[in-house]
DNA sequence: AGTGTCCATGAAAACGATTACGTTGCCGTC
DNA sequence: GACGGCAACGTAATCGTTTTCATGGACACT
């Protein structure tokens, strides 16, 4: 069974295709009685619009591209859902397309997306303006997710990182710590730097006099875990450090506890990125908690906005704030480890393990 | 600079469109020079053949639906990594509707999607048959994920939770304990009464003489504390509790924590999904594992053949193996604390049956 | 040379919607 | 009653592609 065109439709209610098309969008130029029995028909025959059809003369497709790194875990599922909500609520589709390694992949798959969206999300770390001015044909309206970009054409929104950072080490000296060592991140990830320099200028604002400690990483818990060893094995131990994600924070948890440090008490740890396992080891780890969810929101939100105003706005470069989470490993608190405790504060935050 | 379309290229190149057509797809028809030369052009241009004027007639979209429910974490990611991964190897794209509450708002997703799509993946709780055949315009392929609906029209894709389940028992049991108790999912769920039904057939097996033990729970943390307080104040207390979630052993974890227990000596404790969180929990909780990347990828390959195939091939009805994973919460290991374990491979596993 | 085959090529008809434009009929005004 | 304005409605053009069919040239074979 074929599904029902505009042309049924028509036939079926005595009309022509053009009162069809005017009845089911908006109903401007008909009468109330016509366009009344028209949708009547339009519902009995389940008449459903053809999309293609209707992108073709119309030049839109509700539809918004995602092109996503490889990402892994609660931050990508926790952007999509900011991101599909925001659009749903909106009428419009999301085309995802993740797991891109290689800028090479990135750019494949963006040629492939033109002309099936109306415009584009883009949250990759290789990207910059001249990639962009290469593949996104132009016109194309897109935002960029934690980017180095800096361009006239396209809308930036960024984590907060510099001041996340900040704020951590900002709160490590205000527990009493002097000597704040840093795990750093990959070298060239745009996040990863912009957590080093919150942490260099909160250092040179806050304890001028203190050394600056950084010791490199990759993101992953096991170069935690030598960056841990190497702290550990440093003539003056730190008194606290400041992995810059919490996988790294993980990696240094086992390096201390091998060393048989207890923390707080011996040494202070932080993360960043508050992933779900930053509340279930113990001592739970302080981390700088970003709000994945509204940020996909907020990309999607900017997005929609540059598709429904006609001429282009200029674009603009906004900034997400995150916050400090205080838990144990940090030792600014008292330690509260009773079970009751993780059963009320944040409930909304639980993660649901399985599926349904 | 509105994109080239195809008279561009056909004008510039000297032929018609017909052969612009012919150079592009295949090149059946033309010469190797008079495609070359198209083929130069076209690419000079910058020309994409418009994707809406080219499902109008060929009636292909080369794009595949995901329709999932609210899904946190790791689940979700996963799933969405395997489909994509899939579906880029076959040049297909894929329109994502995530985050579905009721049923009442997958339909009005899966009825937007229609005309979009050439097929649906349906991973929802809530649909039955008749659902499905009120609101899935015939002829629309589709297979669904996880799901209890048993028809003739469509393939399904289940995860062997019964077999996972009764490995778990089995192995609690082989690992000397008796009395294992399990702590229910929420009623209704499909995969929480699998669950259930493997461990009343491996205790029924296993060790007809100790009694079944379940207490009611939702998949939630907290349902799981309240669980575990509940069991471990029995007249009998069971010496191994198996949660049908891992999300629900987090919780009675700290019940048993609470009541003063040390797990695995005085009490074993296992958990189903294999959730990140369960391996860095101390102890690290023995869970059974499914493999979330293949079963997406599973599913997305079965709807591709289904796509291939002009004449509809009979509704398929397949399950994906799950494997448990053996660490430290259930004792039957000597217990390896080692931090530099984590660091490397996983633990033993075994697999329990069904194909990948 | 005549004839048939094959093949590259172009012209034109789809596909299913939106929309500019023309036609019609109604109503009010002088 | 002629005329203008307006609203409802139909006709047809349009979007960019694929595909069927017709055409004509090259070539081989008799």
């Amino acid at each position: 069974m074929a599904t029902a065109t505009i042309k049924d439709v028509a036939r079926e209610a005595g009309v022509s295709v053009a009162s069809v098309s005017r009845a089911m969008n908006g109903g401007r130029g008909v009468t109330i009685e016509t366009g009344q029995r028209i949708r009547e028909v339009a519902k009995k025959l389940r008449y459903i619009p053809h999309a293609a059809a209707r992108t073709l003369i119309t030049r839109r497709t509700n539809t918004i591209g995602a092109l996503l790194p490889d990402l892994y875990g609660e931050f990508f599922s926790e952007l999509i859902r900011g991101i599909d909500l925001a659009a749903r609520s909106r009428g419009l589709h999301l085309l995802v397309s993740s797991s891109h390694d290689g800028i090479e992949e990135a750019a494949a798959a963006m040629r492939a997306m033109q002309g099936r969206v109306d415009g584009l999300l883009i949250l990759s770390p290789g990207v910059d303006a001249d990639f962009l001015e290469a593949n996104v044909s132009a016109g194309l309206p897109a935002v960029l997710l934690n980017s180095a970009v800096n361009s006239d054409h396209y809308s930036v929104l960024n984590i907060d990182n510099v001041a996340g950072a900040y704020a951590m080490v900002k709160h490590l000296i205000d527990a009493g710590h002097r000597n704040v060592a840093q795990i750093a991140g990959p070298p060239g990830n745009f996040d990863a730097e912009q957590r080093e320099l919150g942490y260099r200028k909160a250092m040179a604002e806050l304890a001028p006099d203190a050394p600056i400690n950084i010791v490199p990483g990759d993101f992953m818990e096991e170069s935690g875990y030598l960056a841990g060893r190497a702290l550990l094995a440093q003539p003056s131990r730190p008194d606290a450090i400041f992995a810059s994600n919490d996988m790294m924070a993980v990696g240094c948890l086992y390096a201390c506890r091998e060393a048989g440090l207890e923390i707080p008490r011996d040494i202070a740890l932080a993360g960043f990125d508050d992933i779900p396992i930053a509340r279930y080891i113990s001592p739970a780890l302080s981390t700088v908690s970003v709000r994945i969810v509204d940020l996909g929101r907020s990309a999607l939100e900017q997005l929609a906005a540059l598709l429904e105003s006609p001429e282009r706005p200029p674009a603009t470069n906004q900034t997400m704030g995150c916050e400090v989470v205080v838990r144990e490993s940090c030792g600014s608190e008292r330690r509260s480890q009773l079970p009751k405790k993780r059963h009320t504060a944040n409930q909304a935050n639980f993660v649901t393990g399985g599926q349904s």
